[in-house]
DNA sequence: AATTATAATGTAAACAATTTCATTTATTTT
DNA sequence: AAAATAAATGAAATTGTTTACATTATAATT
């Protein structure tokens, strides 16, 4: 490893002087500054930012940290985006890891975030009660949740109104004659979860129809999941005649798997699933979601974190965006 | 700021006592260990890590980077997956960045990765020159290119056969009596387009048909001109009969605007895509689809960027993985 | 020619931890 | 009781930069 005092003795000039050149202060002769720079092209020499940063540790990193809960699922990527091109418009770089909903990696990576100095932390916590998180918080490092929201402790979020987002979508489908709706949820730890999941009872419940629990099954939001469960309440001796997927993944499983078994969607099953994809259209049918605004609440969360970053002691702020109901074809008419 | 020292003055002991405590050295008494630990508690004192690490630079961060070059295609989601799941396994965490395909991105994250001492980095170079990689490759950083090679500077790669990708794609719909096939290609300076649109070229000669080059579209590889130039091949006096789309997110462009047109695929044009994707089945119709390995090409990239870690010295490795071309429905029969 | 101002460079002290080596104290062995 | 060993602690060097302050050389002013 070249260091700057190598430079410097090669170079027979001082390290004040290396730094200088490094820095760009005026103050050094074009002779002098011509000659270290010719060693430091000759030696590869790189200042290490360690240093650099424990010289003035008040500089800040410019970098965030975002803690993704999947990175297969497009409604992630599209905050993840949101939040980079907000960054990158703010002169702030994203470092992103994925922990694939494993408790144990989250932990790993907010520790890794943490450590790696950057200057703030966008995260979807695993629960309303994430120690983690909390700990983050308290040590004052800025973090915004996104997504999910924290309960123990005050702290800036952005999330959307899940409940109204799943009233809706099952409220559609009562509407459209449907009276036996399955519902396929995510883990029910996960708050969004328990939100689609009470706001799909309650429209029930408004509806008059009772609530049925063989109808629904709780999975790990992952597309696997998706295939088997749709296989599973479609071979029930009652299946339901319409299906409510309480993601993005899961809805893909639950095509995957409709059209396994060859039969019509919204003939045979009725979908309406929760998050939008670009590609809805080009479904087989089109897809009828709701549709979150995942690049918006990437957008949102990020200016808040440059905010809190700025300053720490602003009230927290909990902005709750809107879901929009998008109507296709594969909830039929 | 409350350092180490603090500690030790507060607890009346040496500063070598508190690092101590905090590395769980057993030369310590349990009385005095107490001690110190109640005063960390109490003044709530957190190491620094820039001082720690800074202090033994040569431990191991643990810790690799990647460089992205468009989060929003799914392919690269499904490297990222092999590479971290491999992480995980070899006890590495990984953090990741995109450039969204965009040079002055891609060069600030490559720069940010390295100086935030990663142990090494996997990434997709903008192309066989990419200077800020030969640099990095020079400086001895441990690197694994994906997707793209390198041509003026030796350094491990893990690729696909694009070329033989885009024969057999070509061949295909030239095989279902095709003679005026579309390409939309990504970005001519990126070496998997060039070589797909060599696979794309060579097919036609091989079986006898004029290249027609008003039938090749040139993108930035994102959806909206997959949308946009399906418009303006489908708009020509003489629009072709068939289309092979260049990547993923052309493809779903492609498809979009062809459902817009209300146009059938394959009756009114046959879709060949480059990169398969998971939910291929779900869509209207059917993809058929050139499959890249894509888990398994971060998997291998991870594997061998490991190897590098640990010797740095080992020749290079250039590893072509084979494509599959997947038929389904998009192409008709 | 002596004084003053300016420009260019160097010295050494930070920054916040870890660690080698030395020192003190307590314990065991002779 | 003296010597040897072990256990606990501390002093100070170290890590790679930056920078306040000091110094030297050069040019400008009196």
């Amino acid at each position: 490893m070249v260091k700057l005092r190598d430079v410097a003795y090669k170079a027979g000039v001082s390290t004040a002087t290396v730094s200088r050149v490094l820095n760009n202060d005026t103050s050094v002769s074009i002779e002098t500054r011509k000659k270290v720079e010719k060693v430091i092209q000759s030696l590869n020499y790189i200042p290490s930012r360690t240093a650099q940063r424990l010289r003035h540790q008040q500089k800040k990193s410019n970098i965030i940290g975002i803690v993704i809960p999947d990175i297969q699922n497009p409604f992630y990527i599209d905050v993840l985006q949101g939040i980079e091109d907000t960054a990158y418009d703010n002169e702030y770089a994203v470092l992103a890891s994925n922990f694939s909903q494993n408790e144990k990696r989250e932990k790993l990576y907010l520790d890794i975030l943490k450590s790696e100095s950057v200057d703030g932390l966008i995260a979807a916590p695993l629960d309303e009660h994430d120690e983690t998180i909390i700990e983050l918080v308290k040590r004052g490092l800025p973090i915004v949740c996104v997504d999910r929201g924290m309960n123990d402790i005050d702290v800036d979020a952005v999330v959307v109104d899940n409940f109204k987002g799943a009233y809706d979508a099952t409220k559609l489908l009562i509407d459209l004659g449907h009276k036996h709706i399955g519902f396929i949820s995510g883990l029910i730890r996960i708050p969004t979860s328990r939100q689609r999941l009470d706001g799909y009872k309650q429209a029930l419940q408004d509806y008059g129809i009772d609530y049925d629990e063989t109808l629904v099954k709780f999975s790990d939001s992952k597309r696997d999941s998706g295939q088997q469960l749709t296989i599973e309440l479609l071979q029930m001796k009652n299946p339901p005649t319409a299906l409510f997927t309480g993601n993005n993944l899961l809805t893909l499983g639950a095509f995957e798997s409709i059209h396994q078994l060859n039969l019509n969607i919204p003939n045979d099953i009725a979908i309406v699933g929760f998050d939008d994809m670009y590609w809805a259209n080009s479904l087989n049918p089109p897809l009828t979601a709701v549709s979150q605004p995942g690049y918006e609440i990437g957008r949102r969360a990020a200016e808040m974190l440059f905010q809190r970053i700025e300053n720490n002691d602003r009230p927290t702020v909990h902005v709750v965006l809107k879901t929009k109901l998008v109507i296709r074809r594969s909830c039929g008419s």
